[in-house]
DNA sequence: CTCCATTCACCCTCATTGGGTGAAACCATT
DNA sequence: AATGGTTTCACCCAATGAGGGTGAATGGAG
């Protein structure tokens, strides 16, 4: 088979021995090489962009620029690069900020071998590969609170409002009086304990009532 | 093995032939097992809380109430069942809305079979099966565009904005003064074209700069 | 050394916000 | 038929905020 034709993949690992796992893995694949590997993304930098890999296997907790914060970077080098990270953290957080930075995935560490192969595989067709309680984590953030103490006309003007309309052109679009919206407002701002828009909305969207 | 360990699931899906079929293959797959098929959520709704499924296999296309509107439903009649959504629809509208839902998972008709039940077996273990342009499609979804025209502070600025917050608290809030926070609005509005708040945040949003 | 980003200043007018209090009309459920 | 919650609207008040015009100094990256 034409090494021509293989996907070509660089890791950004600190630690020597996990790094020299996955290339020999990577390496034993037909279809798949292992084009470098570096310990930091400051030693990746200098010659990745040369190195012009196909995918990009990234670990989050680097010496240096961290994982995330080096994903923009390296897009900025590779702008058609995927970047699939792979790590032991399960935080909300630290997932979001790297799903938002561009990686095209968010593997666990305990990823078997053979899927991480898959995963390969699939962020080149154009898929999205996590593992499954990343995925659901990432799922329930769209999700609702089932239990909010706003009613549906509340919850849908305090949606309003959280996108910037003053009450006045909340009240035209839903078709009712101002004073009902004010009226509304005072019902939410009771109910949610607060005094003021900027918190109504960060209590709203910390309890994800909307 | 005893019939009272297995998998039970309830099929929702107009199609008699595709709702035979998934039933057969699940049938015949030991652990699982169909427990009940109905071909709208009116025929369901009467009888799906006796059933009691762990599993609802939900296509969104249905006579009479949408999938998408049916699992809010369902989950009150059922609270801790997992809901597939089964369909042959890619749109990233149908897409969120039956996440934001409720759905546990998201899988494309063209799934082979056995995805089908290890998505069912996934989402019993808390995973969140997506088909894999469904999971590129929702990553993507939290991901800004690389080439905003705004620049880093009006990026911030406009995210404060966004969360209901004044000028003056925001130049509170980032150790600057009220004037710098409103040339900055200024700059934000010309940018995008726009002379209000919500107009900004639709634009910016809309065009995933913040 | 020149952009661009970031910062601040002073001018102006009109709109918006938060809060108090009360009440009619409509709904679904008992 | 009566109750309770939702949604609707009214009128009061003081304080704050928003949007726009114009100009300009500082500071860092190319």
């Amino acid at each position: 088979m034409s090494r021509d034709l293989d996907i070509r993949v660089t890791i950004i690992e600190d630690d020597e021995t996990i790094r020299e796992g996955y290339s020999y893995l990577i390496n034993n694949t037909s279809g798949y090489k292992v084009i470098s590997s570096y310990p930091s993304f400051e030693d990746a930098a200098k010659k990745i962009a040369h190195d012009d890999p196909d995918v990009i296997l990234l670990d989050v907790e680097l010496p240096g620029i961290s994982g995330i914060d080096a994903i923009p970077k390296l897009k900025k080098l590779i702008p058609d690069v995927h970047i699939l990270i792979l790590t032991v953290y399960e935080q909300d957080l630290l997932i979001f900020r790297a799903l938002g930075n561009g990686a095209a995935g968010y593997l666990t560490k305990n990823t078997p071998h053979e899927k991480i192969i898959a995963a390969i595989h699939e962020v080149m067709e154009g898929g999205g590969p996590m593992s499954a309680h990343i995925a659901r984590m990432v799922i329930q953030s769209f999700q609702r609170s089932d239990s909010s103490p706003l009613t549906r006309r509340e919850t849908e003007i305090l949606e309003q409002i959280a996108t910037g309309k003053s009450r006045k052109r909340i009240a035209e679009e839903l078709f009712i009086d101002l004073e009902t919206v004010k009226s509304h407002i005072k019902n939410i701002y009771q109910k949610l304990n607060v005094h003021s828009k900027a918190d109504a909305i960060k209590t709203a969207r910390d309890n994800k009532f909307i």
